[in-house]
DNA sequence: AATGAATGAGTATTCATTCAT
DNA sequence: GATGAATGAATACTCATTCAT
């Protein structure tokens, strides 16, 4: 007989498979899906690259997998953005500045980023990742916006060109693969939202 | 064939050299090292893969030559910021929207960024890239900002940070490798820049 | 300039394909998809396993392509019966020795053996083996039959049951991988065709 | 647990190698060495692969018992015609009529035809195949055939080519491996035995 | 000079086998 | 004794690079 339960096994193998997406969420996005050895995900995840196998079928898997948690946890991450504290300028300078200071918290961003610009993609994932675009997030901080606008904290005029232009910004900042370097370090969100609040902040 | 006098032969062969590296840049910039293919670059240049090979010994020797003029054109095209018209906001209003505006002119800056991710660089590639990061832009802008804060068009505050931020974030933009997608376009300069003129502008 | 017109090249080329087909004709009929190596294929065809991959996609497609050719040739090869002299008896003969004689001859009929054997077959092939069967040498063959029956040189009894017949030990015949070995040799055609023309032949 | 004698210790052990050489002589006769996976073995005989090796110590080994036990089966299985009851047509029919009708029956055979393809045997089991060959077959046969040929139930002639005739024929139709389609029957016995009554039967 | 052909080193993947529990 | 986990060797495939023509 197993020395283990059943359920125990299984939750043990719950929790390799987490490390495992751990790993290449992080290599992933550094890397991308070419740049990315199976090699690194595993040494990463602290196993050898043939265990990978007995949790996903292929790499590619692995990364479609990882896609559509990146977006979850993206369009989570944003939506998230309302139960924070405060006036609108508030919750996104929170937000902001939480995603600018951890970088795991921006893996789900990266991810996404790299499946935009790589050609050889997963048939699948090129599907997922069409319909998803910046739409998505765009809808959502819309009321936000909306409310920071009639509240006088961000700037006036037009509204979608002001969340796109922090959308784009963000993605840009949060998506920047920087050399591990003194002198890079993201804005700080306060001056970054200068974008946002413009003259009046 | 007519006879051409060395001259001549040079000069043919100095302009055969100029397409790979245009075409070279194009291609590193959009894919890094990893991704490009000796066969893209090629193609894009209008030749055969093996003829690349008689213009550089390898494709890291033709990367690092890209590197090393991405540097010297990505100083230049920031120093002349100097010589645009106008107040230091105008300056550089006009010099982050050329850069925005025109894919080419960003290469040099996304090449850059590429060679900081990419991993089997010459080991010369290397050591001149870790030299020289952000800092140098920095150098250049000083004088400008100081003038721009003099001015009172730019914002008040910690000077360095300030010239920091604007770097990152236009390099962030800069090299951000965009999806071809409607709803994805580089922010307008003036919205960038509130991000220096800050409450006043 | 090259030194190859660009027909010379095309036709060597084609040459250079046809080689690789026997090759891997002969290494599939033999090993089946999963045993033959691409070296294998390669060796046989007196190339690097490399330069296979400029002319298949891979090694399924190359797979692929000879199960459609050997699908092809195994009809016109049992349809070029009926261009053989003599009664349906001596036409029948002629093919089977033919067959039983000429290794490569059986290539296509051991090929779509394998496949049919194979589970892990490209999705493409398991469609087209499906829809091939046994039936349409079936349908070839009746007329011959008939006629076999009619002049007396064919047993009588159950038409379908006499081609079906015929066709099975052809087939098994046909595809049997023998041991290198002097004691086995497939048998005189004569032989085997009693069973066709029974206690009258 | 109730505690077993030795006796039984040893005899449960029987069983189970029992098992695992029953479901290994089903996977190794339909897929061969390659393709018959360790896992696939130990799933049909309902233990897990690990297990495997308590009993075995390689898939070589595996492999190579049943070869050993395949050939006294086969010897056995082709010997007990003498014991069957009535002519020799009658015996040969019978015994034709049962392997064909009966596919673990036909495992043997299928093994040894497996092992004269595979490349990677053990030497040992290369040698005995080798020397095994068809000939033991031969041998056990000759009589039946003298004396079917003296009856007249036996086409007259040479009476080697007739029982090598008769073996091809046999073996290539014992290992067929047939798709599972409603076309695909092995022939009636009689209708095959018609090449060794010929024109008399 | 210029091209297509050829090679070999590197990576994804599978699976027999070993081993900790 | 028995299982799931772990490893490493083998093989398909890609692509920088070299070279014959």
């Amino acid at each position: 007989m197993a020395p283990l339960s059943e359920e125990q096994l299984i939750q043990k193998r719950e929790i390799r498979r987490e490390q495992i997406i751990e790993a290449a969420f992080k290599v992933f996005a550094h890397r991308g899906l070419n740049r990315a050895k199976m090699t690194m995900i595993a040494e990463e995840a602290g196993l050898s690259a043939g265990q990978l196998y007995r949790f996903f079928e292929s790499k590619e898997e692995l990364f479609s997998t990882l896609i559509h948690r990146a977006m979850k946890e993206s369009i989570n991450g944003i939506e998230s953005i309302y139960e924070l504290p405060g006036t609108p300028y508030e919750k996104l300078k929170m937000f902001t500045q939480s995603v600018f200071e951890d970088e795991s918290s921006r893996y789900p961003f990266m991810l996404i980023q790299q499946a935009h610009t790589a050609d050889e993609m997963p048939h699948e994932v090129k599907q997922i990742i069409k319909q998803f675009s910046m739409k998505n997030y765009f809808e959502i901080l819309l009321p936000l916006f909306k409310e920071g606008q009639k509240m006088k904290e961000f700037v006036e005029g037009d509204l979608e060109e002001l969340i796109s232009s922090y959308l784009i910004m963000f993605s840009a900042l949060a998506t920047f693969n920087m050399p591990v370097d003194e002198h890079f370090e993201l804005p700080k969100a306060e001056i970054f939202l200068r974008v946002i609040t413009g003259p009046k902040a």
